[in-house]
DNA sequence: GATGAATGAGGGTTCATTCAT
DNA sequence: AATGAATGAACCCTCATTCAT
């Protein structure tokens, strides 16, 4: 007589958003942005559907929230990183960044909202804005300061810091669509002997030969 | 009345598959898998939504058939040219190939359908595994023995082929995504300077010091 | 911890009620019936969603409440008035009543209630036979028993009483609905100069010429 | 085995708007605009919710359509017989135009949309908005202009053209509210009598003494 | 063959109502 | 008594698919 009866919900407040934010990131890498339910978030979740509503404004918004929660704070600890290491070498601190973007980023299940914008970025273009402003930029801004800086100190042969930024994005960006794609395209590489390959590529290929 | 007088558009028959192909591929190119409207096919390719369906089971088969009809034959050529410079400096092969990589597939609308396949694998593993067999396959295949031949010849340091081969590649279908992405990732990328910025990275990355 | 400390609101406990109701007039007003959320009548109310259910069953229940508590006590005075005014001049008296029904009801929030009820009727006939009672027929029996005694005088043209009193009732009820309405029937019309106007409408076309 | 069997739904391009603008006229009229579901205008029209959106691209759409249908039609008229009776005496002209109104609109179902919009007007300001446009602004002009006209002839008293406008459209608008309510404020009004009294009035409210 | 009108399952979102705290 | 988190039934709208013409 004492209540085994469960109650047909709990009051949760402070989980919740963590809890929905995973969900929404495991079936937005999952499906893509549009496919992803948001039923099928909160049920996952846990919760009905107009709970996620109590949280999250709309599905914009959760999204926004889950690249916030799983992104942008990797790229903020980044920079400060990068700002407090003034006198590291820089080819140091561009195998560090890449390296970090890669144990960080590439290889959690954060990955494939790389993917997911890449995507869908043409059919939800405030997405695509939001993710640019916040973790692209951000991003290239970091790789191409370090370049400048190796350039400034003759550490680095003088080439075009935006294009090469781009150029040593690609493969750790191609690492997390593989990483998080269920195509076999890149199956089978193994992303510890890829990152090496590339940072020694990258290595070589930047470093100003002594004189 | 004479039964005989050649109905003026018989032919079109024929070539409504084509046509309607060819819409479809534009429209997955342009807006992926499920944002792409059936109606907004039939209507590109001057037909009505209903014969759309004469032609083509339903909208998984038409992206079936979009990726077999566009995907296939662009491999073989490269292959015979590299079978037929045996002797030339694997620096300039590489350099040749990876730069036709990009003039005759990745500056083409086929490098949308390359977007397209690698991001809606997961929902189409049959065409993912056909994809990647008739074509990434190949490829990779082709540039792995521009780098053992390098390495044999002693032109290139020892590296890990096979990994290398996937560093290398990395960038060009970088460039195939980001040309054919709306999104800002890769907005304002100059391909030609790209393309050039990559190739010196990767010649000085490789290139072993004359002693 | 003396237990004799009073609640610094234990008070409010008799108030709520009449917050409420409050509120949800002035909502019900604003947006109409379907268009007021409760939790927007709770917040304007100082308490939580939750708390105005256990004042009120549901919103139809707190509707006829705000109704019930708003509607009756407005006709009385005018009754006595018009009882003790028996010599006065019929065509002053009826400019009289006219102008204070203005001033005195269609002129405040109350009118908005008027609005409300005559277009929810028919979602709520309950509450539109208990305003017909309490409320229309005495009012318009006022105006009827003004233009009664006005023909018996002589002063007014011969008329059908009960069908002129809707005549020139519906002018001062358009100009309630126009005052709460955010629609642009009415918008820009002066009450004041649309009462005088239609004042002297009336005042005309009911004086019996003086031979 | 001739077929008995009923065709799941029938062909019928040309007669669906109407019956759908029947329907959504009924219901809108019937329940305002916010309570009426498009699935019960469809059912009633005898077709499925999607057909609707077929001919109409959405609720408010619709809504204009009904409006456009039943309303706009009949002011267009009436302003092209107002200008065609230039020599027309304006007392009579005023009477026509008005008893025009009753029969043509007020009488009919139509009468509803009038209470639809000053019942709704405050959350649908674009439907608002439209329907002054094209309904009232033209009404009030059309009024308006009759005054005008009469007062130079020396046919009328001197008075406020538009706020007599007002006032005038005052008691047919209100017979329209009463016509189509639910509500029993105007119940038992004889239309017939009471247009005839108001007409009265305001012959006599407006007409110049005689010199 | 070809058409395009018609369908209906679902997806995002809102909100009256309930109930664990 | 009071709270506000949680629910779930609706509602608007879309679009792949069907089928009468």
């Amino acid at each position: 007589m004492h209540a085994d009866t469960k109650p047909r919900w709990e009051r949760r407040k402070d989980a919740r958003p963590q809890e929905l934010l995973a969900a929404a990131l495991d079936l937005f890498v999952d499906r893509g942005y549009a496919a992803t339910r948001l039923e099928d978030v909160a049920r996952r979740a846990g919760v009905s559907k107009g709970t996620l509503y109590l949280y999250f404004e709309n599905k914009q918004e959760l999204f926004k929230a889950v690249v916030r929660e799983n992104v942008v704070q990797v790229i903020g600890q980044a920079e400060s990183d990068m700002a407090a290491a003034e006198d590291a070498s820089c080819t140091e601190l561009l195998r560090t960044m890449l390296r970090r973007w890669w144990t960080e980023l590439a290889s959690t299940r954060a990955s494939g909202l790389a993917k997911l914008i890449i995507m869908e970025a043409g059919n939800f273009p405030e997405i695509a804005q939001f993710y640019n402003d916040e973790v692209i930029s951000r991003g290239q801004a970091l790789i191409a300061s370090i370049l400048r800086r190796g350039m400034e100190r003759g550490e680095f042969v003088t080439v075009d810091a935006q294009l090469m930024t781009h150029v040593l994005i690609a493969p750790v960006i191609m690492l997390m669509l593989w990483t998080h794609s269920h195509d076999p395209c890149g199956a089978g590489v193994d992303p510890e002997g890829y990152i090496e390959t590339f940072l020694g590529l990258a290595q070589r290929g930047l470093a100003r030969g002594t004189p």
